[in-house]
DNA sequence: ATCGCTATTGCAAAGGGTTGCGATAGCAGG
DNA sequence: CCTGCTATCGCAACCCTTTGCAATAGCGAT
């Protein structure tokens, strides 16, 4: 008995990237190399990633890679929603990989350690700012700054 | 009759920033003519400043004034409590002059406006790391995007 | 007033990120 | 398969910020 249905995308094989160069394609823009790289590095990984370790991976597959072309194709990636950037807590660029539930990061001064905000948490934060200002937070494009439980004083 | 008190620190014409030299000697570092510059376009200022903008405002008073002392005396000054570095929304380096009351920002990518996060506001998001995950947050490093009441879609 | 110790400066270089521009190369159509 | 339109590329230049280093100059002591 083959198996019916892949219980998740992960688990078939299956990814979004597997469509990514038709989307890329249906929207007008065009398939190229330097987008395959990219984009077969993303594939490889998950999490977060900085701008430059990105390049560093696409410099390993393609040595031309320039560091233009994949800031440029990102821009391209998160206007189709497959990563998103925000800021560390040094104001270096950081891509989200395929943000499928949005959350925001910690990044605890002491240690140096970095963790995903939980969206119970998460949500607090959100509701706060909606209930008392309207204002809409995409918690994702930040990471805020403190001191985690291990490291006070 | 002499006035007896000054009412308040703004009043009487005292700052922080008149003690400035003095502290930085007692701390054994020296009072040079780059940091006075610096000393003064801050005095003059309030709230928050880019460290763009910083340098312009020296380069104003003094036309030899170099990038690298102006970030190297608001390290100095922010080791005093003077000012306190953040990161705007795409990144760069931002200076609360004088925090005297620590909050964090908001920026809307909407229409480019920012805000300060209220005291009250500011503490609903304290409170929430701290008790949910023991992190004491650090509000004041951080820009959070967002859209505004007036900016949803 | 001078001396010496060393904090500070200015420069130059490097790294991260962005942008303008001429040359290249997808890809749709013939 | 060839052609042409134009999206994309690679380069060079620029902005922001940090860092190493040799030369300068505070400032406390003589």
């Amino acid at each position: 008995m083959p198996p019916k249905q892949p219980a998740t995308a992960a688990e078939s094989g299956a990814s979004p990237w597997d469509e990514a160069a038709e989307r890329i394609r249906a929207s007008g823009f065009r398939w190229t190399p330097q987008r395959r790289t990219l984009v077969e590095v993303l594939r490889a990984r998950e999490g977060h990633v900085t701008a430059t370790e990105l390049i560093a991976c696409c410099r390993e597959r393609d040595q031309t890679t320039t560091p233009s072309t994949v800031y440029r194709t990102l821009d391209l990636l998160e206007d189709l929603g497959l990563v998103k950037h925000g800021h560390g807590h040094d104001g270096h660029e950081e891509y989200h990989i395929l943000p499928q539930q949005v959350h925001g990061h910690l990044y605890c001064v002491g240690c140096g350690a970095t963790w995903e905000i939980r969206p119970e948490t998460g949500a607090v934060i959100v509701e706060a700012l909606a209930s008392q200002l309207g204002f809409t937070v995409d918690l994702s494009h930040v990471t805020i700054s403190g001191r985690c439980a291990g490291c006070h004083d």
